[in-house]
RNA sequence: CGGAGCGUAGCUCAGCUUGGUAGAGCACUUGCUUUGGGAGCAAGACGUCGCAGGUUCAAAUCCUGUCGCUCCGACCA
């Protein structure tokens, strides 16, 4: 390729609007361009990378067994309302409106992902035990109305993903199944340069019964994952447990629950500053409506709920109840809330977090304006539905082995979820067993953001100077820099040999001065650099320079291409 | 959806307070010089100042509305 007849709109400055290292350098290296938010063009170059990237993708998923669909992105709401998740999904889900539409709704809703489309197909063609296990995957755009799109293609509306689907008779072979995507995510990564982390993670509106997440550490990542120290433990914010520190619990079963009066404490911290109650010896009570009933959630003064673990107890919606609908509920505002005595007609459920099981002697409001009870014993005197983990872990904090545990921010760049049969129980994807009994097909789905795992790689591999780009995925191995005009076919005999070599190579014959050459080409963040010039001719040859190392060696123009090889080769190697 | 900020040339931004003929740097075109880390000189081209209304003799500037974008938060399969 030439670098004169391809796009590649390279910037001196960085856009206005792009915050992060990644987001600047995909625009700056004239990779990406945004059409509007959450909505990106690929230019030649990055859409060269993207390619790689997908190329890995499918070499691994068709290792792993998989076999490649392609799937509409336009799916008929019918399908999504006869599906388990219609209600939880709307809200993210574009419509599309045909001409023919006569009623409020939209007949069409352009997909977010693909479960219903698959299991629908799935449930139409597949009848016996001998056709599983099979497994899916597509790679393509996919829509979501993200409400703050951001990160350029971190979090866009429209956006490439990689989703795998499988299928099994039984349990155990799900099992197998997820493994066997689970292993390939690691050599998908791994190829790609990436380095990330596999974390416990929560399953969320997708359902199912447990899920991995890939997760790439980073500053400005959107996740939080919790580690330990020692290494052990590693698990997404949604789903980490840890032992809280610990208050000291009454060795004897308190007096009665006493009422007093608390007219200007309204916050945790006030009950502690007016009172002397410390946070931790009170209990937090929260209001909240889940899947339109009303549920108390209890959580120790000091903790804060993590509200994905509210979804892991079984409810579809939730959200924090409004003020009205509490005092309906309580007879009290905010401030003065507790679950002692609560009218249970009106209430659906309590739910306690798992570090108020067995606690004496605690605080709470007294359901009235301007009153507190001490002395209440959760046991005793609250008697909740259920106790759960339903608070988020806290750096410092220590797990069951006793390491202490930092939280960082990651981006996730995979998921990998074992679903069960909530889909194919909803789509009746049954097949008859060898005894000829219908069974339901179990599930599992694997997904990748194509394009926010190319930024995670610029995000975690760049300089000063732009992007280092690993060897997989880099839009071209090689690029030459021809910094004399009558280098010309110099230049396209060394591009021409690495060609048939195996090695894309573009050749910069533009008409500008060297530093421009070289600015660029470290900004773009081709690996290897061959720097062709009267220069390097006298001095023996042509230079050929890592991107990541500052020394360049010289080769002899005849052995430049040889030589190119063998450093990209082993660099493919690692 | 709450909070904050920004919309002026392809990009980065000034001008707005105090209304009076649209600006700079980079990029682009042409010429000359230069040529190993974002060259110099000269000449040139490039704008419905986000959009709509209003005030005014006169609006990029003041007022109202609206749209878009960015950041923080909430949300996130």
């Amino acid at each position: 390729m030439l670098w004169s007849e391809l796009l590649i709109p390279t910037l001196r400055e960085a856009p206005a609007d792009a915050e992060i290292a990644s987001h600047r350098l995909l625009l700056r290296a004239g990779l990406v361009r945004k059409l509007a938010g959450g909505a990106y063009s690929f230019l030649p170059l990055g859409l060269r990378s993207l390619r790689k990237l997908e190329t890995i993708i499918r070499e691994e998923m068709n290792r792993a067994g998989a076999q490649e669909v392609l799937l509409p992105a336009l799916h008929p709401r019918e399908l999504w309302k006869k599906g388990p998740r219609y209600e939880a999904a709307l809200p993210v889900m574009f419509a599309a409106r045909s001409r023919t539409d006569t009623t409020a709704d939209t007949e069409f809703l352009l997909g977010p992902t693909h479960e219903e489309v698959i299991t629908e197909l799935v449930a139409g063609h597949i009848n016996s035990y001998r056709q599983l296990p099979k497994t899916f995957y597509q790679i393509q755009t996919k829509f979501r109305d993200e409400i703050r799109p951001r990160f350029g293609l971190m979090r866009a509306r429209e956006f490439s993903m990689k989703d795998a689907y499988s299928f099994d008779a039984t349990d155990d072979a799900a099992k197998l199944s997820y493994e066997k995507m689970y292993n390939a995510y690691k050599r998908i990564f791994a190829r790609a340069g990436l380095r990330c982390v596999v974390v416990e993670a929560d399953t969320g509106v997708m359902g199912g019964s447990f899920s991995h997440e890939f997760q790439v550490p980073c500053t400005i990542g959107e996740s939080e994952v919790v580690f330990s120290d020692d290494g052990q433990y590693m698990a997404a914010i949604e789903k980490a447990r840890t032992q809280p520190v610990p208050r000291t619990n009454p060795s004897s079963p308190s007096p009665a629950p006493e009422k007093f009066a608390t007219p200007t404490a309204k916050t945790i911290e006030e009950l502690t500053s007016q009172h002397s109650v410390p946070a931790c010896d009170q209990i937090k009570t929260l209001a909240y409506l889940c899947d339109s009933r009303f549920v108390l959630l209890l959580l120790r003064g000091d903790h804060q709920l993590c509200e994905a673990k509210v979804g892991a107890l079984g409810y579809q919606e939730y959200r924090p109840a409004t003020e009205e609908e509490i005092v309906a509920a309580l007879g009290a505002h905010p401030g003065s809330l507790g679950a002692c005595g609560v009218d249970r007609k009106k209430i659906f459920k309590i739910h306690a977090d798992l570090d108020l099981q067995e606690q004496l002697g605690m605080t709470t409001g007294a359901n009235e304006d301007g009153f507190h009870l001490r002395q209440v014993d959760m046991g005793r005197d609250i008697r909740p539905d259920s106790y759960a983990s339903l608070r988020t872990a806290q750096a410092g904090e220590l797990t069951e082995t006793g390491s202490p545990v930092r939280i960082e921010r990651a981006i996730e760049v995979g998921h990998v979820f074992k679903l069960g049969t909530k889909y194919s129980d909803a789509f009746g994807a049954k097949y008859l067993d060898e005894s000829g009994k219908s069974q339901t097909v179990v599930m599992g789905c694997y997904g990748i953001g194509v394009g926010r795992t190319l930024q995670a790689v610029v995000e975690q591999s760049h300089d000063d100077n732009g992007i280092l780009w690993p060897v997989a995925i880099a839009p071209f191995t090689a690029a030459i820099l021809q910094l004399d005009k009558s280098l010309s076919s110099e230049a396209l005999k060394l591009r021409d040999e690495l060609t048939a070599l195996g090695v894309d190579a573009i050749v910069d014959d533009r008409d500008e001065r060297p530093g421009v050459k070289f600015k660029d080409a470290d900004l773009i963040g081709f690996p290897i650099r061959v720097t062709l010039g009267e220069k390097s001719l006298k001095a023996g040859g042509v230079e050929l320079k890592w991107r990541h190392q500052k020394e360049s060696t010289l080769v002899p123009l005849d052995q430049a291409a040889a030589t190119v090889r063998q450093w990209a080769a082993a660099a493919s190697d690692q």
